[in-house]
DNA sequence: GATGAATGAGTCTTCATTCAT
DNA sequence: AATGAATGAAGACTCATTCAT
């Protein structure tokens, strides 16, 4: 990836990385067509060849770009205050909302990564994928009391449910269609529904 | 669809069935290629066009194919004695996990019409995986006990959970190329959890 | 490459062989574009690659089959008898002009490959080219007689003159334009010329 | 071509001209790209088409500027006194090995545009290489004496064969990759074999 | 019915060339 | 004068689909 891509004005920068990954989240590694991409950034063929070299380091690029960004946000806009699980749980994902702002197709995409059946974009998720599991780990399971889930539950196995409904409901909301600023708030319910019954 | 694929030995038949959703499930509708399904089914490129056109029809064909295949077996195959709700869900996938003897790949498959990113599958997928939603409906909340499920839900938001779970679950599972028989019984555990919290 | 290739009709088989030496002899491996190849070939772009699936691969066949047609047509078609250097290399460019009347490109293509600037090629390249050397040493060194040339030389260095003297003209025929016939007819007083001051 | 190329340091000026002739003579025309001829010369992409126009135009210069520095070179650096054709072909050889000091890849790249493919290439080097050809006429044809080459031959054949001989010669070993200065000394005991025996 | 040879539109990628700064 | 970001036409290759046998 050609360093150079910095030297461009930050609006260009995300209108290629908006481009990139909403066509990569939209309709997955192997379908995102570079046609697609660069008409969606605006910019040329060979530019985007130019700074990238390859669909494959495009994606590389996206999905670092995106997992460090989403991580950085993270870190830094979630207070510890809070102890509940499913409190901390949903401080995460209003941080997310806000980050739409910029990055639109943000969390569509950095849940897309998961779901890629393409060896190239395996290869490239799974290592951004697992930091920010990671993150996840740092933010909620450590940062959680564990005396306010029920008994016969754990922290890691209550969010372990919370994670599958989570993805479960992003990804049908996602596919079909769906706004990703309403497929955030659209989850906080069963969030609420879930906090009511684990914990005490 | 060629009519005169029913008049194929059962045995052809199933193999360019079970070839096809095998295919499907395993790649997706897209990169699903015509030229491992036929392979798969030992048959000839010409053989698959003649009896299905396309392989748009062929992934019709196979959709309504397993999906009837499934709402029968359902229908049949679950007794109505038991209400509650949790437990109905698993006799369903114990009816499943039965089905895999025949098709292997079906849960996979029906699992992944939801998924699809490809328009025209999604065009095909829509419409069975709404017929089996219903099926769905009428088995489990219609013919569960309310009474059962704790008073801050109802049947249909804990269903609702249950469903997001089991999706996302498979989801993750299929994609890591888990069998379809553990998938099916690693779901289990995480049934129990969500019995334990949600029922009275 | 595609073994089915052999069971397609020897007059299509020969047109895209020929389409292809043609086009990789006048262009070179790099410039030789598989749209000219086919047209040349009179075939479409997904049968050049439903044979050969690369441009590579094609280049490696056309290399090998003109390579042992020539070694087959010069091991059959040359008599012992003659022992002067060259009078034998006069018989070995005459059996040439003969092979001209099914592969036109055979003689300019076998010098091409030679000249090969890409990597893909000389890779190629090598093992043939070195064979073909191979069975000029058995039918042109070995078979001649050292005492038919001049005591300053020996049979080595007066070939490896001819081979110098050959291969200059030719390549600057072809390079011409000229016709692979021509060319052939056009080297013959230079053998002679070198027959007369090389010869005791 | 623009005339303010002249206005550029020498040093400039024999860097781009130097990178070009090394890039063309190494690749050959087609593959030669602009990149890596900016590269070897240190400017920009920009300047190289302010300067040339295009990569054609830059071909064209080099071609005349090489040409006529080699031209120069010889009609100013060669005695008239020695009359033996072998002998002034050994004096041609060494002034060009002279020349090598100045610009490497002088005697390899004025080889090289005889034997380019691409057609632009051709045209531009057909002018020029035809000078040459008519300077070493000059040189070599006229200034040597018809006596001193045996009776079957004249000045004329004699050194067409010396040409073909050499063109084989250079053409194979810069192919392989061998250094300018290596080639031209390695030639010369193939001189002094059509020396013996093509001279009274 | 059954085959597989043949097609061509669509995809990623390269590179000479242009132009605003 | 000098830069390098930006362009787009052209090339190799894929794959669903057709059709003669």
């Amino acid at each position: 990836m050609n360093e150079k891509f910095y030297n461009l004005s930050k609006d260009k920068q995300d209108r290629m990385i908006n481009g990139a990954i909403k066509v990569f989240a939209l309709n997955g590694y192997d379908k995102a067509s570079t046609d697609i991409i660069i008409k969606e950034a605006g910019i040329s063929k060979g530019l985007l060849f130019h700074y990238f070299g390859s669909k494959k380091n495009l994606y590389q690029f996206v999905t670092e770009y995106c997992a460090r960004y989403m991580m950085m946000e993270l870190s830094a806009g979630i207070s510890d205050s809070n102890k509940n699980l499913f409190d901390r749980i949903k401080l995460v994902e209003e941080a997310k909302l806000r980050m739409l702002k910029n990055y639109p197709y943000l969390d569509m995409f950095l849940i897309s990564i998961k779901g890629e059946s393409d060896d190239d974009a395996k290869e490239c998720a799974a290592e951004w994928s697992a930091q920010i599991d990671e993150t996840y780990f740092k933010l909620l399971d450590e940062k959680s009391d564990a005396d306010l889930v029920r008994g016969n539950l754990s922290i890691q196995k209550a969010r372990e449910i919370v994670n599958l409904c989570m993805e479960g409901y992003k990804n049908r909301k996602y596919r079909e269609g769906a706004e990703p600023e309403a497929v955030l708030e659209g989850f906080m319910p069963y969030l609420d529904i879930l906090k009511t019954n684990f914990t005490k």
